[in-house]
DNA sequence: CTGTTAGCGCATTCAG
DNA sequence: CTGAATGCGCTAACAG
């Protein structure tokens, strides 16, 4: 049977309101008493059932999810994993509010973020462009004692204190290999297609690629990245054009958004390149993975990420530490064969 | 504010007790007026606070495991992701034991099987060999109340009410397209190594790599499966002797454990295949990955799946349904560059 | 500075 | 068949 609150308080010869006063580091108690209950504590080997404790607290994690809006299908699955997850708010004790942005608007970031109130949000979790405008509302968050985690995309030199998503210059080294292999030394470019080198998660995926296309594959040469700002019209147009110019392009990666311009500009190219790797498995990635247009899609599960950025606050919020093997978002490498 | 017990004791007019009866559908209430109640339910929208009664109840969860022993890494790292699982009890009102059973060894699964007592185990989690008798012992037990799940290889014909882990025939097929695209349209055969086809999950593997080889990739012909017990040696030896027949062989596909003999078979052909993929990340396929031995290791995440299995036994114990996004095991992909 | 007491939402005796 | 009362482990007034 493992001890209680009635069991520290015996022990040390207290109250239980004492006991209650060390254990959530409230002030009023003498530094004897407090160093009696701390040994009772260990001496008993005490855990909070956090259940019992939140039953008595009546706590609720008041939460706000900040994510851009727009035609982005990876984005509307990840709103619509936030969505379920606040539908699940009155068993996980969770109060969800969802503020949408426009896309790639950083002020519209940090105008939201100044406008909340430390007393009254115990999280934040957002989908941030790497500026320093954004970190900057970031850190006076943190200072004032909101946790932030980031999602998708990090915020590397911010206070946030846990990043939601995959390793992105991993993603990119894969993309690379799985590239090169593919096309088994047959010798041409690649074309690296990207969202905004603003975005932390394509900057990476860009240098990872570009880093293993070097060193391992030397016979294939980089085209870009070239920047589309995640939408499809310009995906398809950059794809077109660059297939046009001349220099063999024998494989496409593109590590951002805008997958249906993409699949658009090579329906008359069919079958003449060697290999086409993209991200995230959408309604029109799987369709071109089934089709045979894409070759693999490297993906990050975004309902994980949902679930995993709340338990991190959830976790934060009380002072308790996480299993971080079941935090850690995995690259999902899908070929035409392993989709869900 | 969510409705209460005592919120619904008022709108039907009765005591606690009595919705506490019909809520957990105890005998000895009229009709009339589990009725009440229930309306009185389904117009609050009253959901059951299951920590709350968690805590009243003082609820434990009595788990068994079944697991195999002997030197296979993979059972080994499963074990200790179950260790690390009961470790955990006293905070997820959870008490695991484990069993340990020799290897490829039906009547030992079925012992322990039937020596489990219906009444002091609320549910049971094991690797499975797919043999007639194991499946009728575990459809005693689940016709007995108690809710069986399977772990790593499932038991098709059986009553478990879950499987956790992966759909092994995805697997093989990806294990087949990532050869033949490595290969690119090198003619040549491709050895499969097999542990022992009275496992399920091996069984499947097989078949969804024959499929794909023979659809898509009809340059490529089928050598085995070799069957090896899992065994290392064995592993070895049959690569050796494979590798030693004559029919060139451009490609291995390990669907099985063993992979230190499968190293130690390829130290002495450095470089001379287009592709080898096996399954299961442990410290040797780690480090075959890194060495550029191993091209491609398939994988599953066995802490994923022991905390899939607890989740879904407890849920099953008091009724409740699953997220069940959140129980589907991924076939993790790891080239040498997301390694994690 | 410390202790007493009354719940949180639910389950479970024990009477009636 | 039904209800009143007690307690699970913890927190939070409110006294002292």
């Amino acid at each position: 049977m493992r001890p209680t609150v009635h069991d520290i308080a015996a022990e040390a010869g207290v109250s239980l309101a004492t006991v209650d006063r060390v254990l959530n580091g409230r002030p009023g108690v003498r530094r004897q008493t407090v160093d009696k209950v701390e040994a009772a504590v260990s001496r008993l080997g005490y855990v909070r059932d956090v259940t019992a404790a939140n039953l008595a607290r009546k706590r609720v994690y008041p939460l706000v999810f900040i994510v851009p809006g727009g035609p982005n299908s990876f984005l509307q699955n990840l709103t619509a994993e936030i969505t379920a997850a606040a539908q699940r708010s009155s068993i996980e004790r969770t109060s969800i509010r969802i503020e949408t942005v426009p896309p790639f608007d950083p002020g519209a970031i940090v105008s939201v973020l100044d406008a909340i109130d430390p007393k009254t949000v115990s999280g934040v979790g957002l989908v941030a462009t790497d500026t320093a405008d954004v970190t900057g509302a970031v850190d006076r968050l943190v200072e004032q004692g909101v946790p932030v985690v980031t999602l998708v995309s990090d915020l590397p030199g911010s206070q946030r204190i846990h990043y939601c998503g995959i390793d992105n210059i991993a993603a990119g080294r894969t993309a690379a290999s799985l590239i090169g292999r593919f096309c088994a030394g047959r010798p041409g470019n690649v074309l690296v297609v990207a969202g905004s080198m603003k975005l932390s998660d394509h900057a990476e995926r860009a240098s990872g690629f570009a880093a293993v296309l070097e060193a391992e594959f030397p016979e294939l040469g980089l085209i870009g990245p070239v920047e589309t700002n995640d939408d499809a019209g310009t995906v398809r147009r950059s794809v077109e054009a660059a297939l046009a110019a001349g220099p063999e392009i024998v494989a496409i990666y593109n590590l951002g958004a805008g997958n249906r311009g993409l699949i658009e500009a090579l329906a008359a190219h069919k079958g003449k390149l060697s290999a086409v790797v993209a991200h995230e498995v959408t309604q029109h990635s799987r369709q071109a993975l089934a089709d045979g247009v894409f070759d693999a899609v490297l993906n990050q599960d975004c309902g994980h990420e949902v679930r995993s950025a709340i338990r991190v606050l959830k976790a934060r919020a009380d002072g308790l530490d996480l299993l971080t093997a079941q935090e850690r978002i995995r690259i999902d490498v899908f070929l035409r064969d392993n989709l869900p």
